[in-house]
DNA sequence: ACTTCAATTCGTCAATTGACGATTTATTTT
DNA sequence: AAAATAAATCGTCAATTGACGAATTGAAGT
């Protein structure tokens, strides 16, 4: 019913360089860019093509699929880092943990818009920036493959972010700061988690629905703030 | 900062499987179990370990240490299916694809009990049944991997699903169903995502937060219908 | 031009890994 | 109890794959 399954770590990108390698006259044999440059610069340049070859093929990819990729020899790869595990630790370091903007949480409490306003220019930002197709597929990646990635990420940056949320979305309702902290954020979590889910759908899911991202973060902002009033007035506990 | 990223195949799973070996007098010599099983039944005991060994180390585990977490030499596995490829494959649609029951449907248009308690009803029973740990984890690992895996499973289940709560939703409400029909699959989604998403949480993100599943089901619900109104009442186009 | 030094590649090793022919071992049949 | 059949293992092969020493090549300084 279905094909193979299994991790395809070449085809399509590995194909696509070898015809690039291939333009440059000799067809016998592999002409490499030869372009030289100072080990820092490569190193950005790998970082970078090794962000979107992870992030396509996976943890287990090959380093000759991506040194092909780069357009230059596998071993150089390990000149610019000492083995695979510290370039793919690198790339996480750069790409996934360090891209979420302090100025977003400032932007949250800016009680001159509305709650609603922000939390539109929030997450469209964060959609468009963070929750993008290389960094949902390499942190899911590391995080299925290792169990301690995403904690740090959620523990550090995501709570603070859900608090922040919460406390701003609450005052403008006029409501009081509920009880039970572990529930305040189980509520950030509402919105979060369908905004974040909406990015798994079209990215990892392949979900090639033609919509209107910005329109429907839009309606899972207003459904966030409608369904907020609902839960803070009534207990949850008596609902079977 | 972080560990070893890459995929670990082994450690755990398999210690504990030699372990278990180990115990049978001879120190020198690993005694396999030697049961005898007619080839139907012990081709259900390889697809159900293989079920919870691909979902905990991925699809690029290896088959030796598959084997051996069945307590059989690697050997078998090939008298048992024809390659792992296709091993894989008989995982994912005995228990991936195979497991949505069509009652939850059915039991979601019962009008004697309300949507409220319709929907916790349905998403506890999916959370519990669906959502596991086993299947998101090979849901992802098979979806990050093979771009047609997963909108097949949307296409032909969850869409109908949507289409289902969001009938019976808006009828409940009092209120007309939307125009777009794309927009109402989205409304659906919020939902559905908001509950994915605390199955990936915890089952991928290991979220260790102790919380009563239960009960944050039943404030997405209750959020989601407070919200319903809050949507299908004013047009979202406004919204900067 | 020649030297120096860093950037890059070549070639290869050892471990891993999917696959499977040949053989052994247990169970059932006669 | 011998023969037949099926279940399971052994041992091995070829391809893959991370890693790296040694050689090469290009650019910068003199």
């Amino acid at each position: 019913m279905y094909g193979d399954i299994r991790m395809r770590a070449k085809s399509d990108l590995l194909t696509a360089t070898r015809q690039k390698s291939a333009t440059s006259s000799q067809p016998g044999k592999v002409r490499r860019a030869t372009v030289r440059m100072p080990a820092a610069e490569r190193r950005e340049q790998i970082l970078d093509k090794a962000f979107g070859f992870f992030a396509e093929y996976g943890l287990t990819a090959q380093t000759r699929a991506l040194a092909e990729a780069c357009g230059v020899s596998q071993r150089l790869l390990y000149s610019a880092f000492p083995n695979k595990s510290a370039l793919i630790n690198a790339v996480y370091e750069t790409e996934i943990a360090g891209v979420f903007k302090a100025v977003w949480i400032v932007q949250l409490r800016d009680r001159s818009k509305s709650m609603e306003q922000r939390l539109n220019q929030f997450y469209r930002e964060y959609y468009g920036t963070v929750l993008t197709r290389r960094w949902m597929r390499l942190f899911l990646y590391a995080s299925l493959a290792e169990a301690e990635m995403a904690p740090t990420y959620i523990a550090s940056i995501i709570v603070h972010l859900l608090e922040t949320v919460m406390e701003e979305a609450v005052h403008e309702a006029g409501l009081r700061i509920p009880q039970d902290h572990a529930q305040l954020q189980e509520i950030g979590w509402i919105l979060h988690g369908a905004v974040s889910h909406l990015a798994i759908r079209r990215h990892i899911y392949h979900d090639k629905t033609p919509i209107d991202v910005e329109r429907v973060i839009a309606l899972q902002v207003k459904s966030f703030l409608g369904g907020l009033k609902a839960i803070l007035r009534t207990d949850v506990e008596d609902v079977v």
